[in-house]
RNA sequence: GCGCCGGUAGCUCAGUGGAUAGAGCAUCGGAUUUCUAAUCCGACGGUCGGGGGUUCGAGUCCCCCCCGGCGUGCCA
């Protein structure tokens, strides 16, 4: 790819010319001044600010002073207009119209890869996400690291890393031998022909029955190790839980559009952990204890990693090492997300530090991305409560997806009128109802905890999906109604008003958030912004439906261009943020 | 006990050391001959859990405490 075809932003012009001035006026480096340079609580103050309080510790000397003294030197020219003291502050006016076309035509040529960056060209970056149980329904709790980590795979994909998503199914374990001799024991369901709701009452009748005869423990113990142990009928049910369970789970990622490079299961390591078990024995890592083999991590501070119980069978922790070093040869990672659920915390930084231990200096590429619980109230108690598959509490995920998509379908059928033709109302329906959901959760930090309601999931008003969706499609219907080409040699100094000024600000920060986003592993951080860039937008769009003057298709023909340029670079931006969280920009609702 | 995460308006949340702490929901009042009212404008609403400290400046960083959640060797 030839330079100039990056899909890079190039430097703001305007923001160059105040460091270029200030890093001559001023004893600091370069560095530390664009990281004090910022940008004024309002408009009318400045549009961008130098505090000095830095300079005044540095030069022994009163902050104001220093402020008023450099306004006093500043020499005008035609990017920046003007530099004044406000107090401690030095505020910078510059010139609108040059940047405002400088960022419009930014956004014009690059369009889709608008944000874009290249900074990750040529590295990997691994993502572990959804990574379900076979054998149950998806639950509105695998939502999260579904959501967060598709959307982490989007932002560093945008950033330039080559990414590789991976969904780590959790088909081994005891509960397959749960599963296994309940199969067994009651025998009243044709494997062939089971359904995951099957086999999920299957799993709760057998656990509710072993917690009264504890003798089930034993047996669905020695199932496992049967399959563990390759034995044929043990290992056929297994195969067939997981066909019936991966074929339920691809219809629920395609309806939210979820996709993934790799399905590599935790069994595709087994062939693995008899080799990493020898080598960590050999090396005198790992140890027996109370029969069980483990890590001790007492000097890290850490409870001890256990490679293989007290059975014999292996657990999941054994089988992380081995994905952790498969991962390692096969990609060569620059980073390894892992995104599962907050509460995994202890966990992952045991396997880390297992890793470290074992050698592998790429062990500090591995990382834990966590995320808060989402938790129930319960309609009796009114008390907080996390959902448990064990007792057969769940919401699946599918039926949540299917209310999102029946309520915006009635939406649609309210407004029919409104839709303009060309639309297909089952396709915006799903767009906006699954739209809804994604976002709300996404709009939320990732580590905080979410309590599930129904209401706050599959609100289309307010800050929500469907408000940005609705923006979208209204920035849409402008440009279809202009019915013109937008010029990018548009003319931008008709784009006097405060908030075309304030769009225009907000156009340039889309880099920089997604940049921060990425940093802070935080999709949120996207939603967020979008939601500001949108009630911006509709704060406008109102006004102009309140004074023809105002309006982007407005009587004068050069203000009409250069509102078309700047509205169009909303519409890019609004759709390339959606797209990062995996959302749905319909053109028209 | 120890560890991690959270505590900001009645509710749900933004705010990643800077000027007067912001949104949405709810409540109340307005806006639709107009580029889509899934919208907008206004009002009401705050000891940023408490206390110390660092700093010119703390919701933001440090320490202690309180509250809630989660985790803390045979599940994943």
């Amino acid at each position: 790819m030839r330079a100039s075809e990056d899909p890079v932003s190039e430097a703001n012009p305007v923001r160059e010319e105040i460091l270029r001035w200030l890093a001559e006026s001023v004893p600091l480096e370069r560095q530390s001044i664009e990281a004090l340079l910022d940008v004024p609580p309002s408009a009318q103050m400045g549009d961008y600010v130098l505090p000095c309080f830095a300079l005044a510790s540095e030069l022994k000397r009163p902050p104001a002073e220093i402020a008023s003294e450099l306004a006093g030197g500043f020499v005008p020219n035609d990017r920046v207009l003007r530099a004044a003291a406000a107090g401690p502050y030095l505020n910078f006016f510059v010139n609108r119209p040059l940047m405002t076309s400088h960022v419009l035509r930014q956004v014009h040529e690059l369009g889709a890869d608008y944000g874009k960056a290249d900074s990750g060209a040529g590295k990997n970056v691994v993502i572990d996400y959804s990574s379900p149980n076979i054998a149950k329904h998806l639950g509105v709790h695998h939502l999260r690291s579904a959501l967060i980590g598709r959307s982490l795979y989007r932002i560093f994909e945008a950033l330039g890393y080559n990414c590789v998503g991976i969904n780590h199914l959790g088909d081994w374990g005891t509960s397959f031998g749960k599963l296994i001799a309940a199969f067994e024991r009651y025998g009243d369901v044709e494997a062939e022909s089971a359904t995951v709701s099957q086999l999920q009452e299957l799993y709760v009748r057998f656990s509710r029955e072993a917690d009264q005869r504890p003798e089930l423990q034993d047996q669905a113990r020695r199932a496992f190790q049967r399959l563990e142990g390759g034995e044929a009928g043990a290992t056929e049910l297994w195969k067939r839980f997981k066909a019936t369970s991966v074929t339920e789970f691809e219809r629920i990622y395609r309806m939210l559009g979820i996709s993934f490079d790799s399905y590599a299961p935790e069994s595709f390591y087994l062939e693995m952990t008899d080799e990493v078990l020898r080598r960590m024995k050999q090396s005198g890592l790992a140890r027996e204890s109370e029969d069980a083999l483990i890590v001790p991590l007492d000097d890290y501070g850490l409870p001890p990693y256990m490679l293989r119980k007290a059975d014999e069978t292996t657990l999941y922790a054994t089988r992380d090492i081995c994905a952790a070093e498969y991962r390692w040869r096969k990609y060569r990672f620059h980073l390894a997300l892992y995104v599962v659920g907050g509460e995994q915390e202890l966990y992952f930084r045991q396997l880390k530090k297992v890793l470290e231990l074992m050698g592998h200096q790429w062990a500090e590429r591995v990382e834990h991305v966590g995320f808060g619980l989402l938790k129930f109230r319960d309609a009796e108690t009114g008390l907080l409560r996390t959902g448990s598959t064990r007792q057969g509490e769940m919401i699946p995920l599918e039926e949540v997806l299917r209310s999102g998509v029946e309520k915006a379908r009635q939406k649609i059928r309210e407004n029919l009128d409104k839709l303009e033709g060309g639309a297909d109302p089952d396709e915006l329906a799903a767009q906006v109802g699954i739209g809804a959901v994604v976002f709300s959760d996404l709009s939320v930090k990732r580590a905080k905890d979410v309590v599930f309601d129904w209401d706050r999931m599959l609100d289309f008003e307010g800050d929500t999906g469907p408000y940005v969706q609705y923006a979208h499609a209204r920035l849409c219907s402008i440009m279809r109604k202009a019915g013109e080409e937008v010029s990018p040699e548009a003319d931008c100094e008709p784009l006097q008003l405060p908030e075309e000024w304030a769009l225009v600000r907000l156009l340039e920060r889309f880099p920089s958030r997604l940049r921060a986003a990425a940093e802070g592993r935080e999709p949120s951080m996207i939603a967020n912004y979008l939601l500001e860039l949108c009630a911006q937008f509709s704060a406008y769009y109102s006004a102009g439906m309140r004074e023809a003057q105002r309006r982007v298709l407005c009587g004068d023909e050069a203000t009409r261009a250069a509102r078309l340029l700047l509205v169009s670079a909303v519409r890019h931006t609004i759709r390339n943020g959606l797209a990062l969280l995996g959302v749905a920009a319909p053109e028209r609702m």
